[in-house]
DNA sequence: TGTACATCAGTGAACGCGCGTTCACTGATGTAC
DNA sequence: TGTACATCAGTGAACGCGCGTTCACTGATGTAC
């Protein structure tokens, strides 16, 4: 009952568009199933063009999930970048934290691509260190948000912080062990207290609210 | 050049055997790749016994990838349980926390699997809830052990934890995060003094010694 | 304004491959008598 | 002690499938003259 989604073809010139249709039809398949259900040839059935049709956009599969990664990364950017302005740093800090694990829980498939995929590929491929490369830059951009919203904390005497790019790198641990670990044991007894706890203790906050 | 390893065939009564050398040839085949090399077949080539030979013993592969992570917490828990006796109840935390994340280093694609596998699993099959429970038991196992060491550090006045749960989970999160993004981001500059530092915030030793 | 043509976006058929799974079987080994 | 037999561990051939990739192609569209 999979019905063959109409596409019209793209204007002379705008061919380039189909790239991102290929990314985005990536990007639902792995929201809604495994990684491995993301095949090139699913791809192009959800994204309603043929197999043959990725090639003049991606070399191979890895390249189109490597792709997905990208833009998952540059979306939690997005979603880290304006997370509205609060008075006290902390807060602030408070909610790019917020920010972070709400993204990875909306998408964890995404997220779990975004922290693997350049890790699995590079067995296979040796072509690919370019754009792992490339994600790496992406997801210091998401990092810098984190130390800076640190930083910040710290010239406001919010946080005890002496080398907020470590304090920062701590905190950002903290922020993916539980975010990976919540979506992978939803069993397990999570306090609810937990993720206040872990961006007080691991930012140095001063505790003024929780 | 894949020689085909000669197998002697199992005495009667010890075809049982055979289970746990396909749970080993399947887990030297995740140690070597990724877990996508990991087929039925290759398992089977890797034991040096027939495909069809799996059948008695495993209702499909990822039934085989669950037994692979079932061995893998099961050695986890083993290599956490006699890290050695310390005088300090603090060194003795930091020698657990130091094996797990020695462990999850020397195991990268086991220790994965182990966080990953049921979950993957769930999406396919439905039968796998049972034996995904029997993987949280284990993986109790192994976060008693911490919880332990660290009730033990507030027995001795070490740690200035009131709630050992809460508080060995946030540890375990701290943990889970430092060794999944330590192999996942090579490239990142992870400062040498992160791990101490983890534990003695997340654990809230007194700091003794670092 | 008309028309020939180059270009571009995308297709359909075909390939070889390794996969998971099934089936009927084989041959060694222990057991009953 | 000998022998017929049931059982057990494991095999070989075959199936259908979806995969990644290749190839020669089609037909719409913009452009040059």
């Amino acid at each position: 009952m999979t019905t063959p989604k109409a596409r019209p073809r793209n204007k002379r010139g705008q061919g380039a568009q189909l790239r991102d249709e290929i990314v985005s039809a990536a990007t639902t398949l792995l929201d809604g199933g495994t990684e491995q259900v993301v095949t090139l040839r699913a791809v192009a059935r959800e994204a309603g063009i043929s197999a043959p049709s990725i090639y003049p956009h991606f070399a191979d599969r890895d390249s189109i999930l490597l792709a997905v990664a990208q833009a998952a990364f540059a979306e939690l950017e997005h979603e880290l970048r304006p997370v509205g302005e609060h008075d006290d740093p902390a807060d602030q800090l408070r909610a790019v934290c917020a920010a972070y694990l709400d993204f990875a829980q909306r998408w964890p498939n995404r997220y779990r691509i975004m922290f693997g995929a350049a890790w699995d590929a590079s067995k296979s491929v040796e072509r690919v260190p370019a754009m792992a490369e490339d994600l790496a830059v992406l997801g210091m951009a998401s990092f810098d948000i984190l130390t800076q919203a640190l930083a910040d904390c710290v010239a406001a005497d919010r946080s005890a912080s002496t080398d907020p790019q470590v304090d920062a790198t701590a905190l950002w641990v903290g922020l993916h062990g539980f975010a990976q670990l919540q979506v992978a044991t939803p069993l397990f007894p999570w306090p609810p207290e937990l993720q206040g706890l872990l961006i007080n203790r691991l930012a140095l906050l001063s505790e003024g609210r929780s």
